[in-house]
RNA sequence: GGAGGCGUCGCCUAGUCCGGUCUAUGGCGCCCGCCUGCUAAGCGGGUUUGGGUCUUAAAGCCCAUCGCGAGUUCAAAUCUCGCCGCCUCCGCCA
């Protein structure tokens, strides 16, 4: 939820935000109209039920008479309280409704634009020439299937297209990806978390994934359950309804989770292969931090991000996406797309968003500051998305003989192996 | 899945049967002050949260808030219904 002071004492600021994200202006004016409305509503009624407590306490006091001509009084007063509380409720409910369909404040200098008018901040490692080393690069799906590692044909069997089984040294290389990614995190001073993969309404709400998103999610009907799409939603909501210490501030979560994605209108994109798939693992870091320290949060969660990238020697460059490409949560939002040789462009593997305090007004986490209690900052970034980072050290670090040369980084994390080879 | 118990302003707690003087009691903790070689003790005051209003600011004032929601009533912590959470027991189960 954008801050209602913001909204206002510089509406334009909003309809800045909403131009840039292409989303509707018009908006901001049927906001102004329901503020102005709701406190209105507030107003008689506090006005009224103040009228009615004083009443009240002179009938307790009275009797005879004046008691029954004080009750015949206050009972038309009840039924006015009870007309306005109606009233302003209805308000409420109208501006709530209207306020969340508004996203988060974008940044002025975020890039305008739409999907394909990222910006490219920095472009990292050597891409391979495989012409020059004499060999055509296999793609992730046919190196998986020599080193048995990745099976889509019983994924598919067992569970219907985009699924996927990790076999063999498939699955230990993601067991070895969780413990590099946890032992970075781990080092940074990030808590451990294993999250609850199904969540309430509520949290799936308040990190702002049921708005244009919702065609995305699994949902439970029996249970009214959501299955996350990522472990930034069990985490932005472990501490919903929580007023933190903010000397303890930033906490930095790092949790290790499923995430779930209906892939709707995907069709026919990325079809082969683990690419884009309804599930995969994922280690995702989530802090939260005093808004004015996000920004600079922002660069570490970059920063944590590129050092693991790095650590599996995978080209890649760091993209700034531009404001209409946002989604609801972020203020700003920086990805980091990895070289895939197969397809000769680079692809995302990471992305990590300042939602400032957007998600934590949804959720209502809080900090006591030295001027108040507010609003803590919430930012998340992935570390390590399994599927994906799988698909980058196997097409990057691939071998004329189709076994696949290990990073240094991971080799502790797989008894010292130094490639993974076909048996 | 079944049965029972519980949910009060940081923590503990009184109040709920029998609706109004509850503007929610007391203790602990915490904060401020006094006293005091220092510390402790003692004494006095303060201390739910959210919103609004006023103000340079503070204080003040108003409304809501006794797990959440609805209902009954002139009036609900208190009565009724629904829901949620926790605990105990039974059943089932990795």
């Amino acid at each position: 939820m954008i801050d209602v002071k913001v909204l206002r004492t510089d509406p334009d600021r909003v309809r800045a935000s909403q131009r840039a994200r292409g989303e509707s202006v018009a908006l901001v004016d049927e906001l102004l109209a329901a503020e102005e409305a709701r406190r209105g509503a507030i107003t008689r009624f506090e006005e009224l039920r103040a009228e009615q407590k004083g009443l009240g306490k002179q009938v307790a006091r009275a009797s005879g008479d004046e008691r029954t001509a004080l009750l015949a009084r206050t009972k038309e007063l009840a039924e006015e309280v009870k007309k306005a509380e109606a009233g302003s409720g209805a308000a409420a409910t109208t501006f709530d409704a209207l306020v969340k369909q508004v996203g988060n404040l974008v940044f002025p200098d975020v890039p305008e634009g739409g999907e394909d008018d990222y910006v490219v901040l920095e472009t990292h490692g050597e891409r391979r020439d495989f012409a020059a080393e004499g060999f055509a690069p296999r793609d992730h799906l046919e190196l998986g299937q020599l080193l048995g590692a990745i099976d889509v044909e019983r994924g598919a069997k067992v569970s219907g297209s985009r699924f996927y089984y990790l076999t063999g040294q498939g699955a230990e290389l993601e067991l070895a990806l969780i413990n590099l990614a946890m032992s970075l995190a781990l080092r940074n001073g990030f808590i451990p978390m294993i999250p609850p993969a199904l969540v309430k309404p509520s949290a799936m709400e308040g990190t702002g994934f049921l708005g244009q998103a919702a065609q995305d999610v699994y949902h439970l009907e029996e249970d009214d359950l959501y299955l996350v799409g990522t472990a930034e939603v069990p985490l932005a909501a472990y501490h919903s309804d929580e007023v933190l210490d903010a000397a303890a501030l930033p906490l930095r979560y790092a949790g290790y989770s499923p995430s779930y994605r209906r892939e709707a209108g995907s069709y026919g994109k990325d079809t082969r292969g683990i690419f884009r798939v309804h599930w995969f693992d994922k280690v995702e870091m989530f802090v939260f931090c005093a808004p004015e320290d996000a920004a600079e949060e922002h660069q570490r969660l970059l920063g944590w991000e590129k050092e693991f990238i790095d650590a599996l020697e995978i080209p890649y460059q760091v993209l700034e996406l531009a404001a209409g490409d946002l989604g609801l949560s972020a203020a700003r939002k920086y990805d980091c797309y990895g070289w895939l040789p197969t397809q000769d462009r680079y692809r995302e593997i990471t992305s990590t968003s300042n939602c400032t305090e957007f998600q934590a007004r949804r959720l209502n986490v809080r900090a006591r500051f030295d001027g108040g209690t507010g609003p803590v900052a919430t930012l998340n970034g992935t570390l390590c998305a399994m599927t994906r980072t799988i698909i980058m050290i196997l097409e990057n670090h691939q071998q004329a003989d189709g076994s696949v040369r290990l990073p240094e980084a991971l080799r502790p994390f797989l008894g010292g192996r130094e490639a993974l080879v076909a048996r």
